[in-house]
Formats: C-alpha cells, structure tokens, sequence
RNA sequence: GCCCAGAUAGCUCAGUCGGUAGAGCAACGGACUGAAAAUCCGUGUGUCGCUGGUUCGAUUCCGGCUCUGGGCA
C-alpha cells in the first residue's frame, strides 16, 4: 500500500482520541487541557462514573473544573439500573456521531479499559446473549452446590477451547460461556477469536498517561483521605437509605462496598479505609496489565516531561501525524 | 560506664542441634470480549547487622565492633 492511499483511508475514518491510565494518574485534569486545546468533547468511559448520586467515592469532576468543555455519560444512570459494557457501547457511539455533527472530536476518557476496547474496536455484542437472566441464576446455583468445576464441565461439553481458557474457578466467565453459548448457538471462544481480529473503525490515538508507581500509590492513598473528608460516609449513607445494597453493581465500587460492609458493622471506618486505599492499589495494578497488553497504545510517562504542557505537546504531535484535529 | 535482650523479606516475626532460609500482612506478574472499580490465576522478592576466628562448610558456634530496646548506676 503506498502512502497516498493509506492517507485517503485514514482521512475517511472518524477521528477519535482514547486517553486511558491508571486511576488518581491525572487523566481529568489532562483530558480538559487537550479538549480545550482540539475542540474536543468528552465522553466517559468510566463504570462507576455514570452513576448518578455516586460523586465522591468515583472522583467524578465538578461542573466548576470542566472549564467549558461538555462531558458525555457522566451521572445518566441510576446506581439501581443495570449498566455494562454492551449498553456503554450504544450510548458511547451515539455520544460520538453527535460530536461530529457538532464539528467536535471526541475524546474517550476513562479507566475501564475494557468498555475502552469494545468501542475502539467496536466489538459485537450479540443481542440474544444479554445480561442477568433465570439461566444465569440457575448456573450460580448448580455453583454453589456442585462446586465450580460442575460449570467448567458443562462449558467442557459445550466449547472446548473456552473451558481450556477459562479458569475452573473463575464462576462469572464459565457462566456467561455457557450461557452464551446456549442462547446464541454459537462458540465463546469462536467469537471471541473474531473480535480479536476485528480491525477499529476509528482514526484514532490511544493515550495511556502513566507516572512512577510510588507516585500513583501516594495519590491514590491521599485521594482516599480526601473522599472521606468531603464526606464519602455520608455519600454512601445516602445510597443506602435510597434502598442500594451490596447486591447491586453499582455498590461494588471502590470505596462504596467497603463503607457499606462497615455501615452493616462488619468491620470499623478505620479499617475500611485501609482497605479502600489497598483495593484501590491493586485495581490501579490491573488496569496497567490491562494497558500493557493493548496494542497500539501511546505510553506518555509524566515524569518524562517537564509539565502538563510538554505532554500536551506530545498528544498534539501524535495527532497531528494521524491528521486528527489539525488545523489550518 | 556496667548488665541483659534483640539485629533474618518492604513490615511484624519464626527457624536452622552447622549443609546459604520460611509464615502472615504488604508487594509483584498475568488473564480478561455483556458484573470489568467486577472476577480469576500465579510468584518469596533475602549479602540472615559488620568483622575476625573455629570448621571441608557459619545466617546458625566463639570473640570484637556498630545500632536498637530495657535495666543498673
């Protein structure tokens, strides 16, 4: 493929900026700066942060810290509504044909880099195979009897390169193969060999802002310490009075079920935040084996830089060599 | 100044009747395709305070030193 061709492709594709990282890394403060910068809008793509009521605990930003700039998917669903990453999906790609009949770029910015995959990539998500149901219940059952491996037998019988894949204890992905498979008739691990392969209908540039560990682990334990002060209690006091329990998704978040197991004396306030800062600790650990393993990815390391403007800098070069939100 | 105890993983500690070491917590690595801030899997990461001596061999025994507790002056 010579060059000029290869231009013309990318010139017909949408343009979209993706800006992931670990949380408490800067990703707020950073994707306002590029938005301002580009004519961008953002959209969040983030799992707890669409969650209306859930403010403190998920860091979501003031209206006051926006500067201007309009975010999408921000405090639009009920903590008691279902949310995932099929209909986070649906949403997102509404948010970014609407941003282009605006003449804006969009910028994806969030630290769920999954539901940051299926709308880069755009993965299928089969409307036959949908969330929680009765079969779901019943597999969660025959688990809780029989043991996991009674799953991992079943899924064995019906696919067996996704039983080969799956971890016999790993009972949330034994039960959607299984049920996937039943209620599609097709393979897991067939479509998701496919979607592996499936190339991004987007012009895009996945950032991944990145800083030292220590740095990232001293942020989020202070972050913590500022969540209480601004009154997380009270935050999570509030859900449960509005009936939200730790069956819910939503309540599953860091920092909302550790308040609520205190809450139900299961353990002191001293001891929860401990162990919101640990979780949050290892979670920021998963999202960087999450980010290492995609590819594609723009690592832009703060300490490389001088400041928030010599990274800044480097995304518009990037940006810039795509043909992303140049101007004339 | 003298006496006693201790010094082993990031932390709290166990242990080796002499054959280079574990436990808990913390940490680290990985997987992930409709719960993803969820779920699951894997990994000890160490000059056993320093320095001489005895010994084939010392983290372990002996001497000295340093540091940290506690006690007596």
């Amino acid at each position: 493929m010579d060059g000029h061709s290869n231009e013309k492709q990318i010139a017909r594709k949408s343009p979209l900026i993706v800006i992931g990282g670990a949380t408490a890394v800067g990703k707020t403060e950073l994707s306002i700066a590029l938005a301002k910068r580009v004519g961008g809008e953002i959209i969040n793509a983030d799992s707890m942060q669409v969650y209306r009521h859930m403010n403190i605990g998920t860091a979501k930003v003031e209206k006051a810290r926006m500067q201007g700039i309009t975010h999408h998917l921000l405090s639009v669903i009920e903590p008691s509504e279902e949310y995932n990453v099929a209909i986070f999906q649906r949403m997102a790609k509404q948010c970014i044909s609407e941003i282009e009949e605006r003449g804006n770029i969009p910028v994806l910015v969030g630290g769920s880099g999954f539901y940051m995959k299926a709308l880069l990539y755009d993965t299928h998500f089969d409307e036959r195979a949908g969330g929680a149901g009765e079969r779901e219940a019943i597999l969660e059952a025959i688990a809780r009897e029989q043991g996991t491996d009674a799953l991992h037998e079943i899924l064995k019988e019906m696919d067996e390169d996704a039983a080969a894949v799956i971890h016999p204890h790993n009972t949330k992905r034994l039960i959607r193969a299984i049920s996937y498979c039943e209620q599609t008739g097709n393979l897991i691990s067939q479509h998701n060999k496919t979607e592996k392969l499936r190339p991004s209908p987007y012009n895009f540039c996945y950032f991944v802002l990145n800083d030292h560990r220590e740095r990232i682990y001293e942020n989020i334990n202070l972050r913590v310490e500022q969540m209480m002060e601004k009154g997380l209690l009270q935050e999570v006091e509030k859900l449960r009075e509005m009936g939200l329990n730790d069956e819910m998704v939503s309540m599953q978040g860091l920092g909302y079920k550790e308040i609520l197991a205190c809450l139900g004396g299961k353990c002191d306030l001293d001891t929860a935040v401990t162990l919101i800062k640990r979780d949050t600790r290892r979670f920021a650990k998963r999202q960087l084996t999450w980010y290492r393993r995609e590819r594609e990815v723009i690592w832009l390391n703060r300490f490389e830089y001088q400041d928030d403007n010599a990274v800044l800098d480097e995304m518009e070069k990037h940006l810039y060599s795509k043909r992303i939100a140049v101007k004339e």
